[in-house]
DNA sequence: TGCGTTGTTTCACC
DNA sequence: CGGTGAAACAACGC
């Protein structure tokens, strides 16, 4: 669940509430968290300060003093909780330990204490999430060996470097956009927002749309995950979307109505992936549709099959 | 109880 | 070798 915003709203918490502080102790009650980690042990992050919080695509950077940076990754269900010593509670990412739990919760799997009495909770339902650690010299390395494209968020102007690429791919429009090496931050929920906003089908081949449906598109990036953004990551739990301000539009949505045009939200799988849109606002439209059809019209090539 | 869930990697294949 | 689609993987709730 946690994709850009989510994880946006994770580095801002950490850093206001945690930077300039100095960890006393680490409870990681989840070893095997650390994954391929250069340093296999938390604990010597303690008496570390931690001095900035950095966010690449959906990774986290927590750069401490000591030349030590813990790289961190939510994945699905990764939870970013802080108590600071006067009882207010922050989170960020997905809503599983719920924020009245008692904590640490059972999926609660480290406790970071800070000197002033701080503490951040990781937790993670599915364990899917992961650390690593390393001197603070070799991160740069590491973020850059993912590969990613540029910041899904930057003005669309800025990502239309991304046209000449998207001409050339036959894959699904929406199975493109989830790939992080193509443009950064997009996860299942932001897709769909952004391909309603663009009043584009998800199955569309990249390479058929349209110049102005490609820039319409570039729009629609930075625009999904600014709504994202503003409410602190979006709302859906068991796959069921509670929308703030008419968003999330489509996802989570099923068989409720387009909030544009009244029709029932479908469900379909695009590249194994639970795709939610809006059969009348997200036509299929055919670039170079010279042919005039036969005498039946487009058999139900893009009928979606309802979610159960 | 088997399926759905997500981000990412890996694999088979053309 | 690159693009593509499918499978694998992590673990758990329903």
């Amino acid at each position: 669940m946690p994709e850009l915003p989510e994880v946006e709203t994770a580095r801002r918490l950490i850093e206001r509430h945690l930077a300039g502080k100095t960890l006393i102790d680490i409870d990681n009650r989840l070893p095997k968290l650390l994954r391929d980690s250069p340093i296999a042990d938390l604990s010597v992050l303690q008496r570390r300060t931690l001095l900035a919080v950095h966010r690449r695509a959906k990774v986290l950077t927590l750069e401490f003093d000591g030349d030590l940076s813990l790289l961190m990754h939510l994945k699905l269900a990764g939870q970013v909780a802080i108590f600071t010593a006067d009882g207010s509670r922050y989170f960020a990412g997905h809503p599983v330990p719920k924020q009245d739990a008692e904590f640490p919760h059972k999926s609660t799997h480290i406790d970071f204490i800070f000197d002033d009495g701080t503490i951040f909770y990781l937790s993670d339902i599915r364990q899917f999430g992961w650390l690593r650690l390393m001197p603070s010299e070799d991160v740069e390395g590491a973020i850059a060996a993912f590969g990613f494209g540029p910041e899904g968020t930057l003005p669309a102007t800025m990502l239309r470097p991304l046209e000449p690429r998207m001409m050339t791919r036959s894959i699904p429009i929406k199975t493109l956009l989830l790939d992080q090496k193509f443009v950064a931050g997009l996860g299942n929920i932001y897709v769909d927002e952004a391909l309603f906003k663009a009043m584009l089908h998800p199955e569309r081949p990249a390479s058929s749309l349209t110049g102005p449906e490609r820039r319409r598109l570039l729009e629609a990036i930075p625009w999904a995950l600014g709504e994202g953004l503003k409410q602190g990551g979006a709302k859906i739990i068991n796959s069921r979307a509670e929308p703030v301000d008419e968003f999330p539009a489509v996802h989570g949505r099923v068989g409720e109505p387009c909030f544009r045009c009244g029709t029932s939200i479908v469900k379909i799988r695009v590249g194994q992936r639970g795709t939610y849109y809006c059969p009348t606002c997200q036509k299929v439209r055919r670039k170079n549709a010279k042919r005039p059809p036969a005498a039946t019209m487009v058999s139900g090539a893009e009928v979606g099959i309802r979610g159960k």
